[in-house]
DNA sequence: ACCTGAACACCGTTCAAGT
DNA sequence: ACCTGAACACCGTTCAAGT
């Protein structure tokens, strides 16, 4: 009856850093990171804008701190797990496993792309991908055009260029509409009709993101290791 | 005397939705996306902030235009390249022209992943890039495969993660941060040794874009047509 | 030490009004 | 048909002032 609802609202633990950037996360992860505003964010503390500045310098620190927030959960979980002698399945299962926490926070690849340096979260966990790769039998530089290869997968997320969720080109795209594209682009009419009369459940929003992005993980993984054989 | 400075500000030529564009696209490429408001918009035009809805509906509206203003660029230039039997040589030169008019609009990447459905310009783009896999004997569910294999490497652009110009992490990195970095990310800190003594030139600002966005690109090239080969 | 009220300089956008 | 002045609802941020 007393605390209204959340438990962030409480006046009696004082505000921190860890709370602020906590209710941050929270905020974008709830009401997308267009809502994350520092007025809203104050509410959601029950606090008042200005106290924010008390404890972190302005929003691009809390930016800053969120993606570091999400990248050391991250580096918590890829550290425990097991070692595995395939530099490929490890490497792989490290980079799933980094996704998991990026599919929990869809704000952050946007966030992260903005951010131009480096912090210590994401510098350890290159460090570790470079371990994995030396340990696979790599060259510094070969592992280094490897990351490159890899962009933002080897951080465990794609952006995809287009949503598949939008109304405009998925799920109720009749064909009256296919027909009508079908003379200007056809060959990507005719893919979307095969694609969909082999798994007529998904009529345009087709795209499997998690096969996809296992797809590309594994050709890339694949091309790297006959780089390395190569060399 | 009369005329103060740009061509754009004369009152003569009346505005336009293209004339609109235009001056995004040119405030964007001298001052980055940020430097982008109405309100500076409407001053490059010589013209108020409020004029400026009677030829977009909106500021997303101006983003939507920009991008199908750069990718209308790449379609004109790749659909004057020359036919190559070689589907891989062909997409290479297609997807490496296409790279350098992003290169000319830094900005774009970021707007053109913002962006959720597809415009008519990038359908055509992506239509075509399937005519080339088609005629390399791609099935259209592995030619589908491949699009997100290469993600945003297909329309010529990687995000890159981290900005080599960053002072922090780059250029005039001292030995003693280094040496205060190497216990913490070994692996990091030896390739960065040993790639600026292969080459002195460049201490940490060491990546070279095109190199490396040429060694991924030709790493899924690779891989795909190994795939295509195999089924 | 921690929080806030009032204020500033900016946004995008609307709408009735001007020519 | 095309442009604008005035105004609104929102931003991030500062700073002197409160407890």
């Amino acid at each position: 009856m007393t605390a209204k609802t959340a438990a962030t609202r409480s006046p009696k633990v004082p505000l921190s850093r860890e709370r602020v950037l906590g209710a941050a996360i929270a905020v974008a992860d709830t009401g997308g990171i267009a809502s994350l505003t520092m007025r809203r964010l104050a509410q959601e503390l029950g606090v008042e804008a200005m106290s924010l500045y008390y404890h972190v310098s302005n929003k691009e620190d809390v930016l800053d701190g969120m993606i570091d927030a999400v990248v050391t959960e991250i580096n918590v979980l890829v550290d425990a797990l097991e070692p595995n002698p395939d530099w490929r399945l490890a490497l792989r299962e490290r980079i799933l496993t980094a996704r998991q926490v990026f599919l929990r926070h869809p704000w952050a690849p946007g966030v992260l792309e903005s951010r131009t340096g480096m912090s210590p979260p994401i510098v350890l966990y290159f460090d570790s991908v470079l371990e994995l790769l030396r340990a696979g039998g790599f060259s510094y530089d070969l592992a280094h055009h490897g990351l490159h290869a890899l962009g933002s997968r080897a951080l465990g997320f794609t952006q995809e260029l287009f949503d598949p969720g939008d109304d405009d080109y998925s799920g109720d795209a009749d064909a009256a509409l296919l027909e009508q594209m079908a003379e200007q682009v056809p060959h990507l009419v005719a893919m979307m009709m095969e694609i969909s009369h082999d798994d007529p459940e998904s009529t345009l929003g087709w795209c499997d993101d998690q096969v996809e992005f296992e797809f590309g993980l594994d050709l890339i993984l694949d091309g790297l290791e006959r780089s390395r054989e190569r060399a």
